[in-house]
DNA sequence: CGCCTTTGACCGGCGC
DNA sequence: GCGCCGGTCAAAGGCG
């Protein structure tokens, strides 16, 4: 259900740090090619902003979005971190080496072509061995594992075992590695960003604590076991908080399907952060055909404007984050 | 016909 | 032990 259309019929109360993460846009507008002039309700939201926004996210420690978008610390990412070309090339590449080829395979999710018009995002990226946001993920953390396992398990077994199901209860105490999660935070009337991939939607649940449900979606492709969940904030149902989890194992569809020609060179199986990149840039690229949105890619000149309150999450203590961020925040130069 | 969404049920983990 | 909650399953139905 790229469902959406519920643009703002909400009211709801205007975060101020929320808004400044969310809708902050570069003057001169991010409409490019996009152009859906909708504005989006009486608050003057920005209108449709490309994936390179996305690109361009803010850090912040993840805990406070959550709280800015009224998540009950629900989002299963630690943090949000900028992208944005140089940025973003340093950053994946940090997050790459620190969570062993994390998931550009999300990445590539998340570098998606939004077929959306109107995006601006952050992303966020969660590690195996991170540490997590407070309980909720402690929960979560072993279950997805589980969930992924099992999955695996099942797929190298395609002729379906009774067993698989038995191993989901296998290693309870052992701790196993999570697959990396990378959090996007989009703002967009569509709940279901196109990344290129295909995805089957296999469940539905309402949010504790949210009028909006969350959405389960899984790759298609066979024996990927990338997942992604797709949740809107309550508090702004503009935004959407999309969250990658695994690696892919096959190239993106898009590109070998020829069809969305947006999409980079196919990416090597395992979605190196190189692809991602260029699919960064590329999108990039396609999204602001060229012109416009390309400046202003500095992190700090992106933390310049956001808000006190929000510059001061930037150093979030979440190691991951600081593993990560530290090469933006501090010169953004090696 | 194949693929996808919808939706209620089910399962397992966790906190009290 | 119980209830809550997140996550997944799977049948049914819709759509191109």
């Amino acid at each position: 259900m790229s469902g959406d259309q519920e643009r703002s019929h909400f009211g709801f109360p205007s975060h101020d740090e929320l808004s400044s993460l969310v809708s902050w846009k570069p003057a001169g507008g991010a409409t490019d090619g996009t152009g859906d002039p909708r504005g989006f309700g009486p608050r003057a939201v920005p209108p449709p902003v490309s994936l390179t926004d996305v690109l361009r996210g803010s850090i912040i420690d993840y805990g406070a979005l959550a709280r800015a978008f009224g998540l009950p610390c629900s989002a299963p990412s630690d943090v949000l971190a900028p992208g944005g070309m140089a940025s973003s090339r340093e950053l994946m590449a940090d997050v790459g080496n620190a969570g062993n080829s994390l998931a550009p395979s999300s990445g590539c999710g998340g570098t998606a072509t939004p077929m959306t018009p109107n995006s601006s995002t952050s992303w966020s990226s969660t590690e195996a061995a991170g540490e997590e946001d407070a309980e909720r993920c402690k929960k979560d953390e072993p279950k997805q594992e589980e969930e992924v396992e099992k999955q695996r398990v099942k797929v190298e077994e395609e002729g379906g075992d009774a067993s698989e199901k038995v191993n989901k209860c296998k290693k309870k105490g052992e701790k196993r590695q999570r697959d990396p999660r990378f959090a996007f935070v989009t703002e967009s009337e569509v709940d279901h960003l196109d990344d290129g991939f295909r995805w089957r939607k296999y469940g539905q649940k309402a949010v504790k604590n949210s009028p909006y449900p969350r959405s389960y979606y899984r790759c298609t492709t066979q024996k990927c076991p990338v997942k992604k969940r797709v949740e809107r904030s309550y508090q702004n149902p503009r935004i959407v908080i999309t969250t990658y989890e695994g690696k892919h194992t096959h190239e993106c569809p898009a590109t070998v399907r020829g069809g969305s020609t947006h999409l980079f060179p196919p990416p090597p199986p395992a979605m190196s952060t190189i692809f991602c990149q260029n699919l960064m840039m590329q999108q990039t690229n396609q999204l602001n055909d060229g012109n416009s949105l390309q400046a202003n890619i500095n992190p700090n000149v992106y933390l310049a404007n956001l808000p006190p309150s929000l510059q001061q999450l930037q150093l979030p203590d979440y190691g991951l984050l600081q593993d990560i961020i530290p090469s933006f925040i501090h010169g953004g130069q090696p």
